[in-house]
DNA sequence: ACATGTGTTGAA
DNA sequence: TCAACACATGTG
C-alpha cells in the first residue's frame, strides 16, 4: 500500500465529510430523481450475483469485490477518483471533484459545499489544483488536509483564536501583455493603488512584503513607486521573478490581499484565468511544502493538470510533518 | 491472488 | 458525458 512516512491519515475509513444526506441533490430541478428508494436487496438470484449493482449515485461504480470506485470525465477522459468501502463516500468524492472541476454548475449527489455551513471548505477545495483535489480523494487524505490549512478568510469577526488572522479581499488585476512582458512591472491600477497602497508624499518608492498561501508561505518582496512619466503606479523590483516563477500569462488573475488586525499583513496570488475560485499557489501535500513544485509554473500545471502531478508529488513526500 | 483502475463501447 | 463491463496491471 503507501509507505508514505508522511501520509497524515491513518484512519482509512472516515475519510470524507458526511453531513446528513439525501441521495441525488441536483442544481438541475429537471433531472429525473429515481431515488429508488432502498436498493431493497442485493442481487438474489444466481444469474444477477455475477452482474454487479448499479449505484443510485452519479459518478459512482461498482467493483468486483463489492467496493466503490468514483469517477470523473473531462475531455473525453476518465479521471479516477479512488475506490471506497462506502457506496455514499465514493459519492462524497464525486462531489467534491465535480465542484472542482465543473465549479457552480456541477450536479452533485449530495448538497454543494456553496450551500454548506461552512465556506471554508469551498475556499479550500477551490484553492487547490485538480490534480491535487484528486490526489488527496484517490488516497483519502481529503478530510485531514482540509483540517490542516487554517481558514484565509473567516465570516466577520468570528472566533479567530486559532492561528492565522483573518484576510480582506483588496483587488484582484488580471495582467496585461505587458505586465508579464519585458517590461518587469505589474501597473497596479490607480483606484486601488491609492486606496489600498498608499505612497507617502514625495516618497521614491517603498517595499512591499507580499505573503503567499495559506499558511506561512513564501513571502515576496516588490518594489513599489510612482512613474510619473506614465502616471501609474506600479510594481518593479521583484515582479519579474513572480512572473516566471508562477508561469503568468496574459490574462491571469493576481489577487492581492491584507490581512485584518494588528498584522495588516499583505498577501498575494495568482490564478489562471477563468479559474474559478482563489488559487492558492503554495504547493503543500500532507501539510509540507514541496520544493519540486518551485519549479512548476502555472503553464506546466495546466497541461499536467491531468494526473501526473500527484504522482510526481508522492515521492517527493520523505519528510515527517511538522 | 485479488484489488484497482484502464480500455472500450453503447447510450444519452 | 456517462456507466457497464471486460480485463490488464499493480501490489501485498
Amino acid at each position: 500500500m503507501q509507505s508514505n512516512s508522511c501520509n497524515s491519515s491513518s484512519s482509512s475509513t472516515l475519510d470524507l465529510p458526511s453531513p446528513t444526506l439525501h441521495p441525488i441533490h441536483s442544481n438541475h430541478s429537471a433531472i429525473t430523481s429515481p431515488a429508488p428508494t432502498t436498493p431493497s436487496s442485493e442481487p438474489s438470484t444466481e444469474a444477477e450475483s455475477k452482474k454487479l449493482p448499479s449505484s443510485q449515485y452519479k459518478g459512482v461504480v461498482p467493483q468486483p469485490n463489492g467496493r466503490w470506485g468514483a469517477q470523473i470525465y473531462e475531455k473525453h477522459r476518465r479521471v479516477w477518483l479512488g475506490t471506497f468501502n462506502l457506496e455514499h463516500d465514493a459519492a462524497r468524492a464525486y462531489d467534491l471533484a465535480a465542484q472542482r472541476f465543473r465549479g457552480r454548475d456541477a450536479i452533485t449527489n449530495f448538497p454543494p459545499l456553496s450551500l454548506s455551513a461552512d465556506p471554508h471548505e469551498l475556499s479550500f477545495l477551490l484553492s487547490r489544483s485538480k490534480a491535487e483535489i484528486v490526489d488527496m480523494l484517490r488516497k483519502h487524505t481529503y478530510l485531514d488536509e482540509l483540517r490542516l490549512c487554517p481558514p484565509l478568510f473567516s465570516p466577520k469577526n468570528a472566533s479567530v483564536v486559532s492561528s492565522k488572522p483573518a484576510r480582506e479581499h483588496l483587488f484582484d488585476k488580471a495582467v496585461t501583455p505587458s505586465d508579464v512582458g519585458k517590461l518587469n512591472r505589474l501597473v497596479i491600477p490607480k483606484q486601488h493603488a491609492e486606496k489600498h497602497f498608499p505612497l507617502a508624499d514625495g516618497a521614491k518608492g517603498v517595499l512591499l512584503n507580499f505573503e503567499e498561501g495559506c499558511a506561512g508561505g513564501k513571502v515576496w518582496r516588490f518594489r513599489y513607486s510612482y512613474w510619473n512619466s506614465s502616471q501609474s503606479y506600479v510594481l518593479t523590483k521583484g515582479w519579474s521573478r513572480f512572473v516566471k516563477e508562477k508561469g503568468l500569462v496574459a490574462g491571469d488573475l493576481v489577487g492581492f490581499y491584507r490581512s485584518k488586525g494588528e498584522e495588516r499583513q499583505f498577501y498575494i496570488d495568482c490564478r489562471p484565468r477563468g479559474e474559478e475560485g482563489g488559487g492558492v499557489q503554495t504547493f503543500r501535500l500532507f501539510g509540507v511544502n514541496i520544493g519540486i513544485l518551485g519549479s512548476l509554473n502555472m503553464n506546466k500545471k495546466r497541461s499536467f493538470e491531468g494526473m501526473e502531478v500527484g504522482l510526481l508529488m508522492k515521492k517527493q513526500c520523505v519528510g515527517g510533518l511538522g
